[in-house]
DNA sequence: TCTGGCGTTGTTCCC
DNA sequence: GGGGAACAACGCCAG
């Protein structure tokens, strides 16, 4: 009799309440993540987060097999594997953390069913988000909060999240595999080749995946208890040449972390300190996570402009060569390219950073669809987490959550409050290093001479500005204005739907 | 029903 | 360089 637990997000040993329900005396264990060769070949995934992806497999097996178990990696689809294995390993029995985004609930629900037909048991725990997000919800009486002050009072309202539970260090004797099993290489984690990946092309690893690379970074700042306890997210430098934060998103989106165990750490490190408070703590963070994802999960068509009710309509026009060139650092605005190279190359942005490019496509110039911007950043985020990302975009398109849309940010001038001198753009376009620091925010406008002395003609070797920013700015304010008042007569006219009789009292 | 205070992270100009 | 006001003025929410 055999008990699979099913690995999708949460690929960890520690605080993995799913992994844990499915381990028993008396019951082998076979812990397994289902491959799909064909989203593997058609996903936009880029090739630092499938390279993510594989050395946090590569850390899970390894650690697996340090308890005499091993990951079975299962290529095929989950409603075609399933069924198979039910049958060939006599499985009674099915875990797995549960998942709110609308597509992973789709495939459980059809893989419950099949393993119900199959007479197979399933069991879910939570362990992605500090709370269950029906919780949140309940307390909320049932409406979804749409403020990170409510999402607050309601966290506050359910008290801390569960603590977590502790790592997995040893299994039932029954639980260990046969011989056969554990070597048989058919299973084994995906190589990068089988991922589609180049090797010879990939930038060098920052980030590595996995729990063991995970804990070490979580323990890493953990230690700093200073600065954790003092730490402000709004104070933190989007553009310092090493990243200014944890880094700890990619390893949350995966599931390498469990964010219960970030919690309750820091509740230590804070304990009889005086320390920031949230939002802009860094437990703050968490609840920010934690409030998209609520959102996210209660919300229709989240990750859309239409039909998603939280989100302004705004009529964005597409424009494919506007699109192409701030995806590929090619605005002729610095600050923004560089941002977007560093993206490409490393997977990972600081979140100031994000608001600066993320405001610049949309509101602040371009004028393009922020589910664009968004589908860019899936494909280029090691952190990519489906939630936080439409949310955010949202949020930065000013088209929920965030309203004052006369705050743009500046291309040329934002960047310059915490690097000056534009060490961050001289890294990450190189071409521009030797420009002096009075026009690397603006190269543009440095004479002929000193582009000629700095090796880099502008419109030849780095782009034109595609739009002049002081003139673009005006014009979306005025269309954000228009927006903004068509969506406020459209709410009116619908509060106020055609009179119906009603006797006066 | 109305109002004032507030919202994780704006810019520019002036003193 | 630090601090404050103007810029033009949003939605949410508690009282």
């Amino acid at each position: 009799m055999t008990t699979i637990h099913w690995f999708r997000k949460g690929l960890r040993l520690h605080d993995n309440p799913a992994l844990l329900a499915a381990v028993r005396e008396g019951t082998e264990l076979r812990p397994v993540f289902v491959l799909d060769p064909w989203f593997v070949k058609n996903a936009k995934v880029g090739p630092n987060r499938w390279r993510f992806l594989a050395q946090t497999l590569a850390d899970l097996d390894a650690g697996l097999r340090k308890l005499k178990s091993r990951l079975f990696v299962v290529r095929g689809s989950p409603e075609e594997v399933f069924p198979k294995l039910f049958k060939t390993w006599d499985v009674k029995r099915i875990t797995w953390e549960l998942d709110t985004e609308p597509y992973a609930r789709t495939r459980d629900e059809r893989v419950e069913k099949l393993a119900k037909e199959c007479g197979v048991e399933v069991a879910c725990r939570v362990g992605h988000t500090l709370y269950r997000v029906e919780k949140i919800i309940d307390a909320n009486l049932g409406k979804t909060p749409l403020t990170y002050q409510s999402l607050q009072k309601l966290a506050n309202k359910l008290g801390h999240p569960p603590k977590p539970i502790g790592t997995l260090t040893e299994l039932p004797e029954p639980c260990h595999l046969q011989e056969e099993a554990a070597s048989n290489a058919s299973y084994d984690p995906p190589s990068l080749k089988e991922l589609g990946v180049k090797e010879e092309k990939l930038e060098p690893c920052f980030y590595p995946g996995g729990e063991t690379e995970a804990l070490a970074r979580l323990e890493k700042y953990m230690e700093r208890k200073s600065w954790v306890c003092k730490f402000e997210k709004p104070k933190t430098s989007p553009n310092s040449l090493q990243p200014s934060t944890t880094v700890l998103s990619p390893y949350l989106k995966f599931g390498c972390l469990s964010p219960r165990t970030m919690y309750h750490q820091l509740l230590q490190v804070y304990k009889g300190s005086s320390h920031t408070q949230p939002p802009v703590s860094l437990l703050g963070q968490l609840l920010w996570r934690e409030f998209f994802y609520t959102v996210g999960a209660t919300t229709p068509n989240f990750d859309r402009m239409e039909g998603n009710p939280v989100c302004r309509q705004i009529p964005w026009v597409r424009d494919e060569k506007l699109m192409d060139a701030w995806t590929h650092a090619r605005t002729g605005y610095p600050f923004i390219d560089a941002i977007m190279t560093q993206l490409r190359k490393e997977g990972w942005v600081h979140h100031l950073a994000r608001h600066a490019v993320a405001c610049f496509l949309t509101r602040g110039d371009l004028w393009q669809p922020w589910e664009d911007g968004m589908k860019v950043f899936e494909e280029l985020l090691l952190d990519a987490d489906w939630s936080l990302n439409a949310g955010n975009w949202m949020w930065l398109s000013a088209s929920a959550f965030f309203n004052s849309y006369f705050r743009v940010y500046s291309p040329i001038a934002f960047g310059k409050n915490t690097d000056k001198h534009g060490d961050y753009i001289r890294k990450y376009l190189p071409q521009l290093a030797k420009y002096p620091e009075s026009f690397i925010y603006e190269p543009w406008k440095a004479p002929l001479g000193v582009q000629r002395a700095a090796g880099c003609i502008i419109g030849q070797d780095y782009p034109r500005p595609i739009v002049d920013h002081s003139v673009v700015m005006k014009r979306n304010l005025e269309r954000m204005g228009q927006a903004y008042r068509a969506g406020k007569e459209k709410k009116a006219s619908e509060a106020k739907p055609p009179p119906k009789k009603k006797m006066k009292k």
